[in-house]
DNA sequence: TCTGGGGTCCTAGGACCC
DNA sequence: TCTGGGGTCCTAGGACCC
């Protein structure tokens, strides 16, 4: 199940007067440094896509109204179709803010036996009653058919494909729509000289795996077949989580990017420690004014969760980092992985002698932040300056 | 036409252990 | 003194998705 163009749709729903009077309208973009994050059906006419730079879907479409991501709201409106779908399905899984993998299996004696394709506009239509959400489904036996079968849908339709029928169904497609290969597979692909899925079903599977590896080759033998043994997974566990900025013009003072650096890590501690979660990898990511992009990371004994800790471990890295290559920074991002989960009572010193990258008290004086800005908003507490070491 | 922000997964090399 | 094979973990980079 996939949303039709959801960042229209929220932002349309969040400013019903202005975004959603507009036909051509555009999401993102947040300066003329940004590109379109989702494009209405109007606007595509005109040739725009989300990923394009926002200078050039301007040019393609003057007329055009650009919002900026109504993030919030996107955020709202996930959670509430998600909410229908735990209902109307026994597993579900969510791939992204608006695309949904539902396992219908074992539901059809309780649908008594109906054709997956009523089911299937049922959901539509719930979905839509109760969140004002137009999405798009597509059914089959494997998740990759189901998967590209939803753009058939599209907008606010069903598609299904019979079991049985999945490799006559992926014939029809080229390869660059098949989930999976983007554009440096294509270009390996058109080397060996195929376009088509039917083109490469006619590849013994051993040419494929000599030609593009064991691994990938396989994966495009099942694919262009329909054939995808993954399951739906219902328990995503999320493996890291990163906050990252690109600036309205490049930055090459390092007091600067530290004073960014700081708030990038609190940003991302934040979000830590609502999930209860303590991450013992912290990852920084460096984007030259050229687009080179670097990045660094470092991975601790024990999880941290506190700002301070997140902040101290990223500035190091942004040092060495800046140190191989000091050149104006178009991006900064902080990243933590390795995540685990928080534990309530302090573990044994272990590292007696060694300094701490932070102790019980920073943790409790950090989600006592948390609470404060829960109830008086972000602001009303800020980082102040720089600090050395825990408990200052 | 210069290229966002949030993610996942894969690869390959090196360190280290048995 | 030189040397195997298997495993795990970490790091950096890249491809890809929405």
């Amino acid at each position: 199940m996939d949303c039709d163009s959801f960042f229209v749709q929220v932002a349309r729903l969040a400013d019903p007067e202005g975004a959603g009077r507009e036909p051509l309208l555009l999401v993102g973009g947040r300066s003329d440094r940004g590109v379109i994050t989702s494009a209405s059906y109007a606007a595509r006419e005109y040739g725009v896509r989300s990923g394009m730079p926002t200078r050039r879907a301007r040019r393609l479409c003057p007329d055009a109204v650009v919002v900026p991501v109504p993030r919030g709201a996107c955020v709202e409106r996930s959670r509430a179709v998600r909410t229908v779908l735990d209902e109307l399905s026994p597993v579900v899984q969510a791939a992204s803010i608006d695309e949904f993998y539902l396992d219908l299996t074992g539901t059809e004696r309780l649908f008594r036996g109906e054709e997956l394709a009523v089911t299937a506009d049922r959901i539509r239509r719930v979905v839509r009653e109760r969140t004002e959400v137009a999405v798009s489904l597509g059914g089959g036996t494997q998740r990759v058919v189901a998967k590209v079968a939803t753009r058939l849908a599209k907008p606010d339709g069903v598609h299904v494909v019979p079991p049985g029928g999945e490799a006559a169904f992926m014939a029809q497609f080229r390869l660059e729509q098949l989930p999976g290969i983007g554009p440096a597979f294509l270009e390996r692909l058109k080397r060996k000289g195929l376009a088509t899925c039917a083109e490469a079903a006619a590849v013994e599977r051993e040419w494929l795996a000599r030609w593009f590896g064991p691994h990938r080759g396989a994966w495009l033998w099942e694919r262009v077949r329909g054939m995808d043994a993954s399951e739906v997974d219902a328990r995503e566990r999320r493996k890291s989580i990163s906050s990252e900025r690109t600036f309205f013009a490049d930055i090459d003072d390092d007091d600067e990017l530290e004073r960014r650096l700081l708030q990038l890590s609190c940003s991302v501690g934040g979000q830590l420690r609502a999930k209860q979660l303590r991450a013992r990898t912290v990852t920084v990511r460096l984007r030259d004014h050229d687009y080179r992009t670097r990045q660094a990371g470092s991975t601790q004994p024990e999880g941290v969760e506190t700002d301070h800790a997140i902040f101290r471990v990223a500035a190091s890295l942004l040092h060495s980092l800046r140190h191989r290559r000091r050149t104006p920074a178009r991006l900064l991002g902080v990243g933590v992985s390795n995540l685990v989960r928080q534990v309530s009572a302090e573990q044994l010193e272990f590292l007696a002698g060694e300094e701490k990258l932070e102790t019980e008290r920073d943790r409790t004086v950090a989600r006592a932040v948390d609470r404060i800005r829960d109830r008086y908003g972000r602001e009303a507490l800020r980082p102040g300056r720089v600090l050395d070491g825990p408990g200052e």
